[in-house]
RNA sequence: GGGCGAUUAGCUCAGUUGGUAGAGCAGCGCAUUUACACUGCGAAGGUCAGAGGUUCGAAUCCUCUAUUGCCCACCA
């Protein structure tokens, strides 16, 4: 007669036991495939889509955490040397903001009063201790991460692996220096990427005016303050009305300053557009300096870092606002009424994401990466942005869902040079030194006196292109990486497929020839329970710290699982978690009452009945589709098709018509092994799904010498 | 301007390769010396947005329409 033990006796509380359990996962090493010595079968690696040092536990960590554990528990019960790798990013601009407002704030400096080292100083005190609040987070979701192995996008073995890959594109041709139309941030005071902005649309008025009254073209802008820093007017070369200019130069004076005015032709220019003739001003218009480069004309910079113009011989307009310049030169024009139409038009006007600031398009000395320059690569010439196409085309990487990869496909096809200089100081700073007019590209600083290393720093995304190997240690030819690279999965949000899985691409393809993993999985964003985004200032914002506290991480996990299909966006209400609660309850209940009602069996050489048999047959045919639904990552199948079994089938079916055999002595025992059987083998396959719950029953049920739940076979 | 989705019960959503429409919540009826009220049993509720097509058979495949969401784009 076995007791059942006290511990079941009470109800179920998941906060008791959650941090208990997870210590025992870690202190028993097998988190760390280095200890999984009986793992036979080939590696499975994830590597954690590393989080921003100052953040803090939000629904979409949780998603993640949820679908990429439950997946490394799979593999690792089924016998695969399994690596989970987590990290943490330093998210350049957003950690460098966060401590500059609050020092601005605490002590009233700028960067610039605090100085370059110190600041940095300062910004890595923060990170530091920023990141262990995120990690506990992450322990206290379950996640059997690889601790051992926690890297850093900006610690010292990141950093060599990023100047390494800065060096050797560099001298295959891929980095270069150029001057060209950036997005610059006035308020970050920063170039930043096309993917860091975003357009807003906003009311603009789009101006009809003539320079002055000498000059024979009208032109139309939203912008009249750039004007002044005009070169050209660009026409049709086939539009009638202008033909005849084309060629011609006109000396006049707008606004005070003399500008001198090219007609050319260009078949970039609409004549439908406005008056079909169009200012160019190349210092402020990426198409005008396009213009500018084909036609070879001069370009005439006339507003500075700051959005204030400058360097114009009306002195009236130096030091002036942008917005307040156009609005003296609007009422000038009207004045010398060579203001010909005004009419309302909706613009959209790109913004810096981060900062909120509007865009300033700038000519700027930066670093390109050029991603249509043919090198040769691997004994084949191509170029980056074939490599990346090839990958996904080729299905050596597949995207799930795949209706991505078209998404994927149209973002390369528009795939300009990316800039990767940053005129911020936390970040990678660009390995390049400058002595006169000698530049000196290196991994490590050059030797002599005077060299000065460029002030900017790398994109973040440059060091998280390489994420899945510098975290295995390249440039060094290490374990690891012989292991683990290219790793099998990617999991991560859909709406950072461009910035980083395509870099990802992008590096590993031109490193190794390999793509950076075999399978992309791109899951949801997280809305409420009426589909709204979850944002602060509709107060809709649930935390997964409380929703774990207050109904077990269990429950929250498989909240975010069941029906969470792959692409789609998931909706999440407070009653969805409560409904994993009460199952946690209806596992934790049945276990006893199973517990109970075997406590006399012993003949455990006993065989099913026929009826027994057939019961559990079908168990197994619901099994083998739940594995069927997980190694094709359909977890939203899966995890509905484990809760289903367990509480309509096993608890409302087979323990109610059983317990009445049991009662009756009716081949009880043939029951009471069907019940301990099914019991057993669903704790397993609910493991990955509700960790905590199943690792504390499998010690009330397992066999003396059966190991950790954790690696049980599947 | 281009691209990608969504539309299924009152609400929120599943539905894996085409084979008798499912779940949760809400609501209705019944049960209660009960493993679990954090429960069980039962009933009700849908011309699967609309129209046309393919097929023996369509929520599922194709075309169009309507409504709606998201992403991308240098129209000055």
């Amino acid at each position: 007669m076995k007791q059942v033990p006290e511990q079941l006796t009470k109800p179920f509380n998941a906060v008791d036991i959650e941090s208990r359990i997870y210590k025992n996962w870690e202190e028993s090493g097998y988190f760390n495939p280095d200890n999984l010595i009986h793992a036979t079968k080939e590696p499975f690696t994830i590597i954690l889509p590393p989080p921003n040092v100052t953040g803090t536990l939000h629904t979409g960590h949780a998603i993640m955490l949820a679908i990429q554990d439950t997946l490394i528990r799979y593999k690792r019960m089924n016998g695969h040397k399994t690596l989970w790798l987590p990290g943490t990013d330093h998210a350049a601009i957003a950690t460098q903001s966060v401590v500059e407002k609050k020092i601005q704030k605490e002590e009233g400096k700028s960067r610039h009063d605090i100085g370059r080292e110190e600041m940095l100083y300062r910004i890595n005190e923060f990170a530091r201790s920023s990141q262990d609040t995120i990690l506990s987070q992450f322990r206290s979701m379950g996640a059997s991460l690889d601790w051992s192995r926690l890297a850093f996008t900006l610690d010292d073995t990141r950093n060599y692996a990023v100047r390494t890959m800065f060096k050797k594109m560099y001298d295959d041709g891929l980095i270069y220096r150029g001057e060209r139309i950036v997005n610059w941030d006035p308020k970050g005071q920063t170039t930043i990427s096309d993917d860091e902005t975003v357009t807003e649309e906003r009311k603009g008025i789009l101006y009809t005016f003539k320079y002055s009254h000498d000059f024979p073209i009208p032109i139309s802008s939203t912008r009249p303050e750039t004007k002044v820093g005009d070169v050209a007017v660009a026409v049709h070369p086939d539009d009638e009305r202008y033909k005849e200019y084309i060629g011609k130069t006109y000396e006049c004076v707008f606004v005070g300053c003399p500008i001198s005015i090219q007609i050319i032709g260009d078949t970039a220019v609409e004549k439908e557009f406005g008056t079909g003739a169009l200012g160019v001003t190349p210092a402020h218009s990426a198409i005008d300096w396009d213009i500018k480069e084909r036609h070879n004309l001069p370009s005439k910079q006339v507003i500075n870092e700051y959005a204030k113009m400058y360097g114009l011989a009306n002195e009236e307009l130096n030091g002036k606002k942008v917005t307040d310049a156009r609005d003296y030169i609007v009422s000038k024009l009207r004045e010398e009424g060579l203001l010909i139409e005004e009419k309302e038009v909706i613009q959209s006007i790109p913004t810096a994401e981060r900062t909120g600031g509007v865009i300033e398009p700038l000519p700027k000395l930066q670093w390109f990466i050029a991603v249509n320059k043919p090198f040769a690569h691997f004994g084949k010439e191509t170029t980056l942005k074939e490599l990346m196409y090839r990958a996904v085309e080729g299905k050596s990487t597949t995207i799930i869902p795949d209706r991505f990869e078209k998404v994927y496909f149209n973002w390369i096809e528009n795939l300009k040079d990316w800039c990767i200089s940053r005129q911020i100081w936390y970040g990678h700073r660009i390995p390049v030194w400058y002595r006169d007019s000698e530049v000196y590209v290196g991994v490590t600083a050059p030797e002599g006196e005077g060299w000065a290393q460029d002030d900017d720093t790398l994109d973040t995304w440059f060091s998280s292109g390489m994420w899945t190997f510098s975290t295995l240690g390249w440039p060094n030819n290490t374990d690891d990486m012989k292991l683990f690279h290219p790793t099998s999965l990617l999991e991560t949000g859909h709406d950072i497929i461009f910035f980083w899985v395509a870099r990802m691409v992008l590096f590993s393809m031109y490193t190794f020839n390999q793509p950076p993993f075999k399978h992309v999985y791109l899951h949801g964003l997280v809305r409420d329970a009426q589909g709204r985004k979850m944002s602060k200032s509709i107060g809709n914002v649930l935390d997964p710290r409380d929703l774990s506290f207050k109904y077990g991480t269990d429950a929250l996990r498989m909240s975010l699982l069941v029906g969470n299909g792959a692409g789609n966006d998931l909706k999440l209400g407070e009653d969805k978690v409560k409904a994993y609660k009460l199952f946690a309850n209806k596992i934790w209940n049945a276990t006893r009452f199973v517990l109970e009602k075997t406590n006399d069996f012993e003949n455990t050489a006993i065989t099913l009945t026929e009826e027994d048999d057939a019961t559990y047959t079908a168990w197994r045919e619901r099994h083998s589709d739940i594995t069927n639904d997980i190694e094709h990552y359909r977890l939203h199948l899966a995890s509905e098709k484990i809760y289903d079994y367990f509480w309509k089938t096993f608890c409302d079916e087979i323990i109610e018509t059983r317990k009445v055999r049991i009662m009756e002595h009716n081949q009880k025992e043939s029951a009471q092994k069907l019940l301990l059987l099914l019991l057993r083998e669903q704790i397993i396959t609910l493991h990955p799904f509700m960790p905590f719950i199943t690792e504390e029953i499998w010690t009330y049920i397992k066999e003396d010498n059966d190991p950790l739940l954790l690696v049980t076979h599947w």
